[in-house]
DNA sequence: CAACATAATGGCAGTCAGTGCCATTTGGCC
DNA sequence: GGCCAAATGGCACTGACTGCCATTATGTTG
């Protein structure tokens, strides 16, 4: 999505967003996106330990004390629009009707979370891949992941107030995640790469509907969801 | 646990590991164990961040290369019997009968690894207020946590076999532990601070039984569990 | 008990992530 | 054009962490 906007913003329709966009923040996004796929590109070819936070911010052509002023840390990097992604994300359950089942809502806020701009153009793959052989990675995702949850589960419990308090909603949004994240893990463990997109997007999905069957099955008692 | 067997070394009865351990392993027991409470101690009066390597090596009386061949990080000093408690949780899955119900075995393990040591001693809250204010701490307990999460969906994978494959063990240990985490941490982003120990474990017990509770609950469908 | 092999220690120099400070530049706006 | 606020980037600095190596302590064997 910000990558359109600056896509956009560069070719032939720049003056586009010239209204609602200033020039100092059209150049901030530019930077940002410079910095982001300079990283990704660097960490592919040489690895996430032999590329420096200089080598970077060479790479996009900026200094080191402005690359920290866009990403507070060298992990932060591999997620440049985790933001966007989790508002997004509230926003699904913000607008979801009271009549819906949550269980449902939190399901399509979480697979809305999901961007295809990123699976296609290999950033996931790469990030799964340093997941597993960084633990310093793997740390910062799980940590932002878990920021996210809360963030979500509040969203929720304010969404149905009549039907949640923000203990039970928390406890949702955790098994929910959990499960996912949990099948996630021990699938990214055993396949050593998941370079196709499609592949990627196959395991997901099995993993949710294996992780989630419980919860959405008929038979469970509907005033716990 | 390890504390009770370096106290015994220490006391009056020093002798009595001297057949299992030697000497070497008793005195590096005692270091390992030296490092950890001189780091909660620093970390609990001056602070996470102002507290250096070099504060914690010099208070345990041992170089700062030293230190760092006992933890491999400056976080790590914040769980130092993390693999014993896994091991522990590990082991009574493995000892269960498998007439047991999953979801009773698997609430019994993770009952087991709360340590009665650490609550008394104040290791936990401590943990928990670090958790909370430093992102990097809190990072790093996920990452255990979730490393943790692993091993256990695969001991009850190995546990359950005809009940489980991989893939839904992990789902279910996922969702357990996401479900607990999620409610500890909505609890903790609450009440600033939990001093008082019996306070702690109501807190947890609280957790877990409103995170759990679909899971228990008897309407729930036995095949799933 | 002596001598040897092995493992632990700790100091030193070095790398790199991340921060505070400040002079300079740049875009927004009148 | 000129002023103001924000962005930039250089510099010096801190602190976590590592490789290397000489020294020391421990376990073992005769």
């Amino acid at each position: 999505m910000a990558v359109s906007v600056i896509t956009a913003c560069g070719g032939e329709r720049s003056g586009r967003y010239a209204a609602v966009m200033s020039l100092r923040e059209v150049k901030q996004l530019r930077t940002r996106q410079a910095l982001a796929e300079a990283a990704a590109d660097l960490f592919r070819r040489k690895g996430f330990d032999a590329t420096t936070i200089a080598d970077v911010a060479a790479a996009a052509e900026v200094g080191t004390r402005t690359l920290f002023r866009y990403f507070a840390s060298k992990e932060d990097l591999l997620f440049p629009d985790h933001d966007d992604r989790v508002q997004a994300a509230v926003r699904t359950i913000e607008a979801s009707a009271p009549s819906e089942r949550p269980a449902e809502v939190l399901l399509r806020a979480l697979a809305q979370a999901e961007s295809d701009d990123d699976i296609v153009s290999g950033m996931t793959a790469l990030r799964l891949r340093l997941m597993r052989e960084h633990p310093a990675v793997r740390g910062k995702a799980l940590q932002l992941y878990s920021d996210a949850q809360l963030e979500i589960s509040r969203a929720l419990a304010n969404a149905f107030p009549d039907r949640f308090d923000t203990l039970t909603a928390a406890a949702l949004t955790g098994a929910f995640a959990g499960a996912v994240q949990g099948v996630l893990c021990a699938l990214i463990q055993d396949r050593a790469d998941v370079d196709d997109p499609a592949e990627y997007r196959a395991i997901v999905d099995r993993a949710t509907r294996t992780a989630l069957a419980p919860w959405l099955a008929e038979t469970f008692p509907s005033s716990a969801l």
